[in-house]
DNA sequence: AAGTGGTCTAGACCACGTG
DNA sequence: ACGTGGTCTAGACCACTTT
């Protein structure tokens, strides 16, 4: 590598990179040259090259796929977590192709962080929900999904491979009045980040969706884990003034 | 390190160092030993030691300050960027310190991008703001506010190192109707990063604010971007059914 | 079987921050 | 001047995926 800049050595191999990604040389989903060729090429250690594709990865530029190797990470998504129209229509609205799976599906006794954020008795009993969301066949997302199981009884008959909110508002006529909403940067935990196919540790991003109904009684508990780079979150907030 | 364990040397280091704060042994802003005396400490290269140290900054439990060394991230507060109180009447109410610090302002033509964005033409001027905010005299945050000065005429006379919607309301009766937010996690770019006092390439959250008053008419435009472990975003949406 | 990334060693020099 | 992290070399072996 060129030794006259004193930018360093894995941010101009960065750089060049980049600019095969953005000048749209190497097209989404598209993969990588190997670290070993890449270090070859450029004349630099792999410790140096993987030091460039690290900081690709946290731009948000590619992301590697366990063993098989580094991929141009495709456009990101908006999403908008105080609405729940479906999650395909709308991932498809916005030209891509989206698919749900249903990991698990049983009746818990409600665990006690759970309790306590959606102010219902210790022990009470809840549904649970885990479910993993695809955007164009790459896995993006998992869902853990806590419901009150008084107001949607026997829903766990039910295909939740399609919108949840759909089903709770046609067939038990439910609708959140109030939600609360929080979202922050995170390191996925194991299990997510092999359900998801990538490294433990790996950036995520996180939000949790606390519903309540008018009368304040608890519908839904939604906790999202993110690949980081594989979306937006949009909101539009209008004053009730 | 053991060897018996099959989890890898570096995050058996990270859960050890993870423990000491976790358990309270190392308080928050605390300095951790240097890199040279963990990796002795560990019998490992330094180059492992610092895989554990940037697993823990991923994950938020550290950050590192320039060459200073590595520090115990304290508490991340809670931030609703759909509300307009000062912030800093909002982060104490946390129990913390805040303060504003007020980089530049300047009358400028609207840059191409926030003309798009805020629905203004082209060459229109717009105020142009830049802050700082730190929480427990900790830089966390680095704010571009661009202000239709149509609304708001001279507001740069007034010092700006304090609640910047107490100031348009009180002065110019001014109210945000209509809120377009986007948050999504992205690396701080080089001038972010060097104002926050971190690398540059750190990963960072953006939150970017779009405010409309009644009429449809462009208020502000408000680009923020925090340090990744700083803060949780809380947003409570109310249905207007 | 071959190729890929994941982990790790044992050094080195540099740039910057702090005394 | 010294201690710190930031960068980099030149190898090695392992675990998993793909062919």
């Amino acid at each position: 590598m060129n030794t006259v800049e004193k930018r360093p050595v894995y941010l101009q191999v960065r750089d060049q990179l980049a600019d095969k990604i953005q000048s749209g040389i190497w097209l989404a989903n598209e993969k990588l040259p190997a670290e070993r060729q890449l270090s070859e090429q450029f004349s630099i250690t792999r410790v140096t090259a993987r030091q460039a594709l690290v900081q690709l990865e946290a731009e948000g530029l590619i992301f590697r796929s366990n063993r098989r190797g580094w991929f141009v990470t495709p456009q990101r998504i908006n999403y908008d977590p105080s609405r729940d129209i479906g999650f395909v229509s709308y991932v498809e609205e916005q030209g891509f192709s989206a698919r749900t799976e249903t990991l698990s599906k049983m009746l818990i006794e409600v665990p006690d962080w759970v309790a306590e954020q959606a102010g219902i008795p210790e022990g009470t009993p809840v549904y649970e929900i885990f479910r993993r969301r695809y955007i164009n066949e790459r896995p993006c997302l998992i869902e853990k999904i806590y419901l009150n199981p008084k107001n949607c009884p026997g829903i766990l008959q039910h295909s939740l491979d399609r919108s949840l909110w759909h089903l709770l508002r046609t067939e038990y006529k439910l609708d959140p009045y109030e939600r609360h909403i929080e979202i922050y940067p995170q390191t996925l935990e194991a299990r997510v980040a092999d359900a998801l196919a990538v490294n433990t540790g790996s950036t995520g991003l996180y939000i949790r969706r606390l519903c309540h109904d008018q009368n304040g009684e608890f519908l839904e508990l939604d906790e999202e884990f993110w690949l980081h780079n594989a979306m937006k979150v949009v909101v539009s907030v209008t004053s009730n003034g």
